[in-house]
RNA sequence: GGGCCCAUAGCUCAGUUGGUUAGAGCGCGUCGCUGAUAACGACGAGGUCGAUGGUUCAAAUCCAUCUGGGCCCA
């Protein structure tokens, strides 16, 4: 008869475990068999935000992947449908520069001389590979996700889908061209992503500047409002000056002129010496009117100009609290300017140098032209006062040029149309960790700014507007490539959506004269990646009922640099064209930091590559690490060292476990049966009662989210498992005792499906195997593997063993104090003693089963309740009882407990408080135990345990036998005997009361070490001797 | 400059609604235990719970300010 089990080793290759496990779900097909048998569960539907692949995938990638993975493993195993597919982010700035720098090109002017279509097909080459290098990690560290229907946002049906939308969106009125004001770098000529801005930051040396701007009417004519600005470039484009309405401004007297600036700047900025004249709010000098700084343009160009208005932007917390606007070369300049009708002047061209034909500065560049601004307004006696400062300015991150901020022409989606109802659509969502809703997304949803959807660029989804190049108000937008066919009069439906091939297809106007052509922008990559819940299907083209069914999503995951990015274009994408949001659940993660707590990145070089880890400690310990090991919501660190933990501290102890149980049920010959009898033995009902608590936190656990809690939760349970069920149980599994094989089988069992959504291989190894694969062979009707199982139940466990699991905490908690009071006394736990005395509240209620266990934990014979000869009473104060009944006079009270010399009396202490006298009774006192002296005793936390360290000539002998034993076992494992192998046993004594004992004690020697005989005499002489200088005991053994 | 988050032992992290000796693991030292374990147990060294102020009978916990770190944005 074959064993149950296959053999099951301790020791372990756990990356070699997953190889056999990844070719084991291939073969058997495991994930989809797994979305097929839930095929009529309900859904739940999870949405994968497409990864860009610009690049090689890093240890960041595997985080979120980990958390992708995890929550719809858990849903499926309780029944639930989740499908689940790939996606992959293929346009976009990043493949651009990616392919750019392996192009060796600097400009947009290289790319177009190298021709638009050349390029973009690199960069469609570029995509495909780093996907693959996605794909083999996914793979690899267990990621189900269906790779082979993967959407990619470059496919053309995505692309289709992504203009329908789009018209959508246009025929709603939210889609509209305006100008706006870019970061743009003036040498590349080009716009730059806020990406790209934010890691171009370099310190810079600026001007700083207070100029006289004389006010020519309104209330405070004559005086001269101080304008601070810290670049002059943009006085010449001066159109208005900004103030807020509740701010209150002064007119001072300083210096022999009137100055007008905010009263909280009146310090910091002109001193202790000046005299405020006047008060005024910020609402009474709006429309008053002033001399602008310079007149290089010409003032009809500015329209209704040179006024005081409102700007939401203006704060008193730097400056002069008056704003000078230049709308060209600020976005919130640009915004206050569009509300008040105000021009966009600007004189300077899209190299970044002042246009030839401006006065005085004509052909500079614009920052070189700021000394001689600053020197002219000297000249003229308009400069009030002129210092620098050295702040961190933007600059472009390929050729250091600093970056100007420069409206352009660009279409834009009115989300500020819809703000109210993201704000609403938000509020109905559930953040993970909660503080993003209303925190960092909240806020920033609050300040909503049209998205501006135009990029001057190549690679990417074309914006599908054509527009009249007779007219350009005529503009035709195109939700299909079958509609542009139709306009074009062609049939276009194999065309490849993108550039140039787009850009070459032009109709005759619909009004009758002039052409239609494309409007050259690509949209902006995150609409592509917001558009994924109907793009993905190529919705509503195509699969439309697919898509229906699959929206919104219960539940989306990504890093906290997703706010602004994902989440957000996902939320407004769905809410524009479906009025809804496309998520409901949403978990936000921390970033990775390394070792020493430093941001992961190629620059520091301290980036780890995630095959490697995979190789060395196994995806299954990166997983557990990424899901349980500290809060995921909050920036962590990895490093080998965590791992080599993890692997130790939670998977070679389950392993372990395992392995113990399968050693032992093959050694008896036991097998699982569904009909195991309900336990009875307290050790068995004990860990069955932990199982179910376990059970019951991670399910509540992962039901909130929560993966680090669950994890915390499942070690709990391991731990106990190994160190405390399986120790105390030892000679149950010797002896084959079904009941303690059948426990332990259902704690491993069980445990291995609780884990199995975060370490999917091990898991199925081990759960498999304890099915009987490899072994006795899977019952019918198995699983064939732990995540084609169900998710364990309470209701499948035994009731809670009442009280059981507290009395074993006590147990527990005694027995430590036993050992500690052990070592204290230089007893050591092998001589046996007569007894163990015990005083600790509850233990009275203790039964017979739990005092054997402490017994024999502590070697002693007997365990009694402690009288007075040990310990005497103690009463202390409970604070917070106490605190709830007497407030202030607490510690008086508390004082008072702690004076007292009384004992209390059924359980109720007198005190006197300011000589009343005062009743304490349940829980406001604790009693407790303080030892006497005279026996080895230790007491904590109201319990003590002592040891009668008597030793009688039996306990010495009884201690020397367990000596010898020990010997005995110790040769056995030198020898390489497995476990139970019986054994024929010589041995000589040169020590008299070692040789009593044996002789004495032979009868429990030969069942310990599984003799079958014991004689004394130096035995067969080739067999090895093994001698004991302690002992004086030699002794020869071998496999009966 | 703004918003948000974080700060507990050398390291990684727990710490429920405020309750008086702040915990665990790793690492280190000593001792012990071992018939699964790369284990396990006891003891020890190691903490002004980032700082200051406040609320309270009572603060790691609540509030304010500050410092340091991070992310996002200007």
């Amino acid at each position: 008869m074959s064993p149950s089990f296959a053999p099951l080793p301790a020791s372990v290759d756990l990356p070699a475990v997953e190889q056999e496990i990844l070719e084991r779900w291939d073969k058997r097909d495991v994930f989809r068999r797994s979305l097929e048998q839930t095929a009529q569960g309900e859904p739940w539907i999870f949405y994968e935000g497409p990864p860009t692949a610009n690049g090689t995938p890093g240890t960041h990638h595997v985080e979120a992947r980990a958390f992708k993975d995890l929550f719809p493993r858990f849903k499926t195993m309780r029944g639930y449908h989740v499908p689940r597919r790939a996606g992959w982010d293929c346009h976009g700035l990043p493949v651009e520069l990616a392919v750019e720098k392996e192009l060796g090109f600097t400009s947009k002017g290289d790319i177009e001389r190298y021709g638009i279509a050349e390029f973009n097909a690199a960069c469609r080459e570029s995509a495909l590979r780093n996907v693959s290098a996605f794909a083999a990690m996914t793979e690899r560290m267990g990621y189900w996700v269906d790779l082979d229907e993967a959407y990619m946002t470059m496919a053309p049906r995505y692309v289709e889908s992504v203009w329908w939308s789009l018209k959508t969106i246009f025929d709603k009125g939210l889609l509209v061209e305006d100008h706006r004001v870019t970061p743009y770098c003036p040498r590349d000529e080009t716009p730059l992503s806020d990406h790209e801005v934010a890691q171009g930051y370099e310190d810079d040396v600026d001007p700083s500047v207070y100029v006289r701007f004389p006010l020519t009417d309104g209330p405070w004519a004559g005086a001269s409002m101080l304008v601070w600005t810290t670049t002059p470039w943009t006085l010449p484009s001066n159109t208005a000056v900004a103030v807020e309405r509740s701010v209150v401004y002064v007119r001072v007297h300083h210096d022999g002129e009137d100055l007008v600036l905010a009263e909280d700047l009146v310090g910091t900025v002109l001193g202790e010496q000046s005299t405020v004249e006047a008060r005024l709010t910020g609402a009474d000098l709006i429309g008053s009117h002033y001399t602008r700084p310079f007149d290089l343009l010409a003032a009809d160009r500015f329209g209704d100009a040179f006024r005081i208005v409102h700007g939401d932007h203006v704060t008193t917390d730097a400056g002069t609290g008056l704003v000078h606007m230049a709308p060209a070369f600020g976005a919130e300049d640009h915004l206050v300017a569009k509300n008040e009708g105000l021009e966009m002047v600007n004189p300077i061209g899209s190299n970044g140098h002042f246009l030839a034909d401006v006065p005085l500065v004509g052909g500079m560049f614009f920052k070189a032209a700021d000394p001689t601004l600053i020197e002219d307004l000297i000249a003229r006696g308009v400069m009030f006062r002129a210092e620098s400062y050295e702040h961190s300015y933007p600059h472009c991150w390929r050729c250091h040029t600093p970056l100007i901020y420069y409206a352009l022409p660009s279409w834009f989606i009115r989300t500020t149309a819809i703000r109210e109802k993201l704000l609403a659509e938000n509020e109905g969502t559930n953040w993970y960790p909660p503080h993003i809703k209303h925190g960092r997304y909240g806020a920033w949803l609050e300040n909503n700014v049209d998205w501006a959807l135009s990029r001057k660029r190549y690679w990417g989804t074309p914006l599908p507007i054509w527009r009249n190049d007779a007219d350009p108000s005529e503009v035709v937008v195109v939700g299909s490539l079958a509609e542009l066919g139709q306009h074009a009069g062609q049939d276009l439906t194999e065309l490849d959506p993108h550039r140039p091939y787009v850009d070459d297809i032009t109709f005759p106007a619909p009004s009758g004269t002039g052409t239609m052509r494309r409007v050259p922008d690509v949209i902006d990559v995150w609409y592509d990646s917001g558009a994924m819940p109907f793009a993905q299907w190529g919705a509503p083209h195509h699969h439309e009922a697919d898509f229906e069914q699959a929206y919104p999503a219960q539940y989306i995951c990504e890093a906290i640099d997703q706010t602004r990015g994902w989440f957000y274009s996902l939320m407004a994408v769905g809410t524009l064209v479906f009025d809804r949001s496309s998520y409901e659940n949403v978990v936000c993660l921390g970033l990775l930091l390394d070792e020493h707590g430093r941001k992961m990145s190629k620059h520091l070089g301290n980036i780890l590559d995630p095959f490697e880890l995979f190789s060395t400690h196994g995806a299954d310990a990166v997983r557990w690490l990424m899901l349980a090991q500290g809060s995921p919501w909050v920036d962590r660190r990895v490093g080998h060292e965590t791992l080599r933990e993890i692997v130790r501290k939670v998977l070679l102890t389950y392993w372990n476990t395992a392995s113990f149980l399968v050693t032992y049920a093959n050694a008896a010959g036991w097998s699982p049966s569904a009909d195991a009898p309900e336990p009875t033995h307290v050790m068995d009902r004990w860990a069955l009662g932990e199982l179910q608590g376990c059970v019951s936190e991670v399910t509540a656990a992962l039901d909130d989210f929560d993966s680090s809690r669950a994890g915390r939760a499942i070690v709990a349970f391991i731990d106990d498992l190994s160190n405390w069920y399986v120790r105390r149980s030892r000679r149950r599994f010797w002896d084959g005792d079904p009941a303690a094989l059948a426990t332990l089988h259902r704690c491993v069992e069980t445990v291995s499906r609780l884990m199995a959504p975060f370490t999917p291989f091990a898991t199925d190894y081990l759960w498999t195997l304890l099915q009987g694969e490899g072994g006795s062979g899977l019952p019918e009707g198995t699983p064939d593997s732990v995540h084609l199982a169900p998710w364990p139940s309470i209701s499948d466990l035994p009731d809670d063993d009442g009280g059981l699991r507290s009395a074993m905490d006590l147990v527990r908690r005694v027995v430590e104090l036993g050992r500690s009071t052990r070592a204290a006394s230089g007893v050591r736990t092998r001589q046996p003693l007569s007894r163990a005395v015990v005083s600790a509240p509850g233990f009275a209620s203790l039964d017979a089963e739990l005092l054997a266990e402490i017994a024999e934990e502590l070697n002693v014979a007997r365990v009694e309740t402690a009288g007075s000869e040990l310990v005497q009473l103690d009463v202390k104060p409970n604070y917070r009882a106490l605190g709830k009944r007497f407030g202030k006079q607490t510690p008086t009270v508390a004082d008072a407990v702690k004076a007292s010399t009384d004992a209390p009396v059924d359980g109720v202490l007198t005190v006197t408080v300011d000589g009343a006298p005062v009743e304490l009774s349940g829980d406001e006192i604790v009693i407790s135990e303080t030892p006497r002296e005279g026996w080895a005793v230790r007491s904590e936390g109201g319990l003590s345990v002592g040891l009668d360290t008597e030793l009688t000539d039996e306990l010495r002998e009884a201690g020397l036998l367990r000596d010898v034993l020990r010997f005995v076992q110790d040769a056995r494992k030198r020898l390489g005997f497995e476990v139970s192998d019986r054994i024929e046993l010589w041995w000589t004594a040169g020590r008299a009361d070692t040789a009593a004992a044996i002789r004495n004690g032979a009868d429990t020697l030969a069942t310990e070490c599984l003799a079958v005989s014991i004689s004394e005499g130096e035995g067969p002489a080739e067999l090895s001797a093994q001698p004991s200088e302690d002992l004086g005991l030699t002794i020869r053994a071998r496999v009966a």
